[in-house]
DNA sequence: GTCTATAGTAAGATAGAC
DNA sequence: GTCTATCTTACTATAGAC
């Protein structure tokens, strides 16, 4: 996600830019010094000089070395987001329209993508992080699981928003484990058991129209 | 916990010893300074200014600001799992036998805990830690739930694993909302909301054994 | 053995020249 | 936009008072 550069359209893409070309080499070295070392036994000075830069470019462009990891984060996080989304959007192409199928979907297409992105993805769960990371790491997985889940109608009350919680980590640990998974058949049996479990939750409020049509979402 | 001091038996107690002394004013200057400003903006030199001691000192007792933390976090920590081990304990003398219903008990323990004791938890939920506090948080959970359900006797494989794994979040994510209500009435609905997960997952395993007799833990 | 004072190092963050 | 010089602060080391 490059920020909107004032380059005259068609003259120069942002790809052979000064500035594209210097984020892209800090994220680069970022992402290497980050996998070896974690987060807070990495030293901005080892990132710009693995990327041939200096501190002020790395301040410049990102703001600090919380950013600059939490740049790499975003990166990951979105892809895994999308792959999600479109599994859902194929689900109710094909005409699935319950609610609890089309989260599963969701759910099945997240954990496909955590284990094609798994080399990335060790980055972010058994590595430490800046300050604040894993309640940012909370909340937004709450925020996607509400997006996806708005669809499910749960209420808003203490009730609601525990079953909100458990499922988001339901997802988040079996993605966990299948990253950490050494075959593709592991990975598949994690996933079957992480969809029975929501299924089971989702019996649990069925009476509060999970199974039935609802509104549409992402 | 104080370290041993060398006293002589009868003659002085830790509690009027320097040491002893030293250490809790300093633990509950801390206590105060990250409650007001997380751990990454809190300064060792405010805490020891407010305890009235010096740096050497905290760094004498405690060996550095992150271990200061750690401390404090042991000490709730401690007394959490305490309230659930004894709930377990109560609940296995009163004749219950079936494991699962064990393991509810120790979860209804926990989330009583975490009511009674949500004044000096939300220190550990919404504030910031050191680095790897989160990743610390993570494995003693699981070690505990682990022990805790070695009398669930649940498959050491993916499965299994994810399965533990989920079991933990409830707890911890049900906690994390019972230490944020406001009423105990609301902190009640939220355990037998969890409570009704456990037990629903629980069934999901039945094969497995869930609702047998276990060998006995804490 | 327990604590204070102080000087020094290292690393993240910032200011300003260019 | 880029980089150098500088600042802040957590942390360490040491010397010594009691």
């Amino acid at each position: 996600m490059p920020r909107d550069t004032s380059a005259a359209p068609g003259r120069s893409s942002w790809k052979w830019s000064r500035t594209g070309e210097t984020r892209r080499v800090l994220l680069d070295a970022a992402r290497e010094v980050f996998a070896e070392r974690g987060f807070a036994d990495a030293s901005v000075a080892e990132v710009v000089a693995r990327a041939g830069s200096s501190v002020g470019s790395l301040y410049h462009h990102f703001g600090g070395k919380s950013e600059l990891f939490l740049a790499l984060w975003e990166d990951w996080q979105s892809s895994q987001e999308q792959r999600a989304a479109s599994a859902v959007a194929a689900a109710r192409r094909a005409g699935e329209r319950r609610p609890l199928a089309l989260f599963v979907a969701g759910a099945r297409g997240f954990l496909r993508g955590s284990w094609e992105g798994r080399a990335l993805g060790g980055l972010f769960v058994d590595k430490d992080g800046p300050p604040g990371f894993e309640l940012m790491r909370r909340t937004r997985g709450h925020e996607w699981l509400r997006q996806n889940s708005s669809l499910l109608h749960a209420p808003d009350d203490a009730i609601g928003r525990v079953t909100v919680a458990v499922l988001t980590t339901i997802i988040g640990e079996a993605g966990r484990e299948v990253m950490a998974s050494r075959s593709r058949r592991e990975a598949e049996a994690i996933t079957d058991a992480a969809v029975a479990m929501i299924e089971r939750l989702g019996v649990l409020s069925d009476d509060d129209g999970l199974t039935e049509e609802g509104p549409a979402a992402v």
